[in-house]
DNA sequence: GTCTATATTCCGATAGAC
DNA sequence: GTCTATCGGAATATAGAC
């Protein structure tokens, strides 16, 4: 597989991979062991044990994928630009990993006080700036009133959810995956296009 | 618990809430034999193994949440009724069962030819009347142009999402329960209001 | 039908050689 | 560091008494 890893990484990449698919509860360490292509006493020779190695994975995932989505809203964008932007980049993203927000929230309704403290243990994603950019452009009579938790949820909603439900809307609609595919491609720019026809004046 | 439940009742009831905590992986026969007030020998009596106990639940969860989402959009109500009493009673339906529809997504993911089939192994839901019912509204200059499966998606996406996402949400916003719920009770005129400015013209 | 006791399988973890 | 072999516990499943 990978030539010139190290057996740590190795270890790592095949528990991401095995984690993200068949989630803590169902991974075997014997699967990770397969994947990374060694045997089972090393995964406890470099994780102490299963759940540690679980918590390496998750940790590393989350927080490389949650402050990537939260980011955009923190930056200087305009209000319009952060909804395409986001849109945009966080579709990209996830058709790249199309299991990692199942996995996420799946782990996170399992065990929500454990590795809600463990995603956003220092930092707290800040939305405030959003929200007050949001406010302040109803207050300015740029865009129709509109709460700012619904219109964030709508826009994060569209993200991911198709890709959460993959399976459901293919068994509904008997879309290929090259056809899924380029749906999604097409809502980079669909659902900024919604959610702007939706609040602008 | 329940009184005058037969046992195989009582059996399904707790084997429901178990599964659809835990998952299938997570389960153990165990906590259903407790939950149930009964022991682990009985489970197997009345069903022959774990696997099949799950079968008959997924099956009867699955059978009993998703036709009733897409009945509505077989019905004869208008394109705008359909988005309205969609959201509400959706909405309504899931703030009563909040954990299913990720225990469904979850399982029909890591399951997807197993499970897709179980689902709509003989009717399959049909969504072609909503599909003909927006490009006719299209078609008629009564609404702006939408591809009918991107409608389709935002209106399932925003109904749904904010379930699957609820401890992130939380993370987030810092929510109590009863906010999180008070949002909820919004999201159902929200939801369609959202739409509908969208593609009205 | 329901129970206790036990068999069987699976899986995380460790011991110890190299 | 890496392996083989094995332990020990947990979880599914069965046997057999009542």
């Amino acid at each position: 597989m990978s030539e010139e890893h190290t057996t740590e990484a190795r270890i790592l990449e095949a528990a991401k991979k095995v984690f993200i698919t068949r989630g803590m509860a169902g991974a075997r360490m014997q699967d990770i062991a397969n994947e990374a292509g060694i045997n089972k006493a090393l995964l406890h020779y470099y994780f102490r044990s299963k759940e540690k190695l679980f918590e390496t994975i998750f940790r590393e995932i989350a927080q490389r994928f949650i402050p990537r989505m939260t980011a955009i809203f923190e930056s200087d964008l305009t209000l319009f630009e952060k909804i395409e932007v986001f849109s945009s980049e966080y579709i990209d993203n996830v058709m790249k990993n199309p299991y990692i927000p199942l996995f996420v929230l799946n782990e996170l309704n399992k065990q929500p006080d454990t590795f809600v403290k463990q995603v956003w243990g220092d930092k707290k994603p800040n939305i405030e700036k959003v929200v007050a950019q949001i406010n302040e452009e109803v207050a300015r009579g740029n865009i129709k009133p509109v709460h700012p938790l619904h219109l964030l949820m709508n826009l994060l909603a569209m993200c991911v959810f198709p890709f959460v439900a993959k399976p459901m809307l293919q068994g509904v609609t008997g879309l290929t995956n090259e056809q899924f595919t380029m749906l999604m491609e097409q809502r980079k720019k669909e659902v900024p296009r919604f959610i702007i026809e939706s609040i602008k004046k």
